[in-house]
DNA sequence: TTCTTTGTGG
DNA sequence: CCACAAAGAA
């Protein structure tokens, strides 16, 4: 059987909400070492990683491998049911065609549990190369969402550029254009406000906004969203859970339209 | 004349708030001893009955019993124009085709007065029996409109278990099923979030969530919700009003489909 | 506090 | 089937 005790719900509900609007449905894959999942949006644009370290739950057991495949609106569903200070317990018996969910009050006054039909899902598991990068840059996850959402409103993609000590977002639309640029800041003061940028090389791609704004949505996870970039390949966007593991993203760049370029 | 005032008028808001979804019109009864409504919502499926008592009001005077017909979603229009901590005055003339609502500020700085057309209907006073019930449950208003609310977004009705220290809420739906459990706990330093049950014999009914969700918007009444429960009965759901009344709802429990269990 | 979403009434 | 209002989310 599958048993597993987080603390704190409130990371579990974030999760969800985060990856929801992007994946329909997606196996859970548990073993061992942990519970993650894998999956491509329903577009086949991006791919959407999460990792949660079986040593970041408060109890934490898994006899076999197993994979789970769950409607993301039917769980996002359940899990608005906990408070956010709820300690909520998946379990799952071997072979079994649902997922319990046990939400536990502080108090203990009050015990929950949501049982999930569990669905069989085709997945392609991509093997994701752990690649090194080019350029990776640290900045405040509220400020990367505001970003890419204030851009957004102008136009459809951004142009990420990484330099030494800066890195700038450009966008171009109907209505004109526009430019942001953040300087590397180890704010050593206030470490959640921090800029941090770590450079091989300088890229400079561009990106569908829509994408990462959806990726943005796991904000509330993480003081801090990490790019990582390198030339022609897919960007990764990161949020680290503190204790736990990660929520992370992939997204192939634009690639240059050059009909409009030869001669 | 009849003539009340209430130096609260935001429980007046709060009580036409509560039943104006329920029930389109109704006739007021207003007598020596108090303010009453009783009514059959307009699916004919459950009922309202509310009182204020006449010690409840600043002011009460009431020289002969009168029935008052109003359309809430009138009534509810002119509340509306109250400030909260207005207070108000009722007032009719004995055979007038009106009613007048008062409005006075706490420093008497504004004064409104809204005449209200009263209507003619038709009400078959329903008797309703004091029963003895088997089990009664008080629990935190606001809590009980979150168990109702949550389970809606699973099933359709619910199954209302209560037992010597726990009662339990369960639905059932497409995408799996729900439990909730409440202990009982007599908090005595948090008496706003104390659980009390009182029980002569286990209960277990199933009632329509619309129905509990509805009665629920009388939350903002009371600090509590009492729900009192007997094999076979009507769910009475009541709302006490501090020093002035109750608010009270009667739902048929739903029979269950013996079709599926004849050989 | 504002905006989006959902449920209800016409 | 469309529009409005109340409720939840940002």
């Amino acid at each position: 059987m599958f048993e597993a005790r987080l603390a704190q719900g409130a990371l579990l509900k974030k999760v969800v909400e985060a990856i929801k609007d992007l994946i329909e449905d997606a196996n859970f894959d548990c073993n061992s070492s942990g519970f993650s999942l894998q999956a491509m949006d329903s577009s086949h644009v991006s791919l959407v990683a999460l990792s949660l370290r079986a040593d970041g739950f408060e109890h934490y057991r898994c006899d076999r491998n197993v994979s789970m495949g769950m409607k993301l609106a039917s769980l996002s569903k359940i899990l608005k049911c906990a408070n956010g200070d709820d300690a909520i317990t998946m379990k799952s018996e071997d072979n079994g065609d649902t997922i319990t969910f046990m939400f536990e009050s502080p108090e203990q006054e009050r015990l929950s549990e949501f049982d999930l039909k569990l669905m069989d899902i085709d997945s392609e598991h991509l093997g994701i190369p752990d690649n090194e990068y080019d350029a990776t840059v640290k900045l405040p996850a509220a400020e990367f969402q505001r970003i890419v959402k204030d851009l957004s409103t102008i136009g459809d993609t951004v142009e990420i550029s990484v330099t030494k000590d800066a890195v700038k977002f450009g966008t171009t639309g109907d209505i004109g254009n526009a430019n942001i640029m953040c300087r590397q800041n180890k704010a050593a003061d206030k470490p959640d406000e921090s800029t941090e940028i770590d450079i091989n090389e300088a890229v400079s791609l561009t990106f569908a906004l829509r994408y990462l704004n959806s990726f943005a949505k796991a904000t509330p996870l993480s003081t801090h969203a990490v790019l990582k970039l390198s030339k022609e390949l897919p960007i990764l966007v990161e949020y680290h859970i503190p204790e736990v593991g990660r929520l992370a993203f992939y997204l192939a760049p634009k690639i240059e339209d050059e009909d409009s370029m030869r001669d």
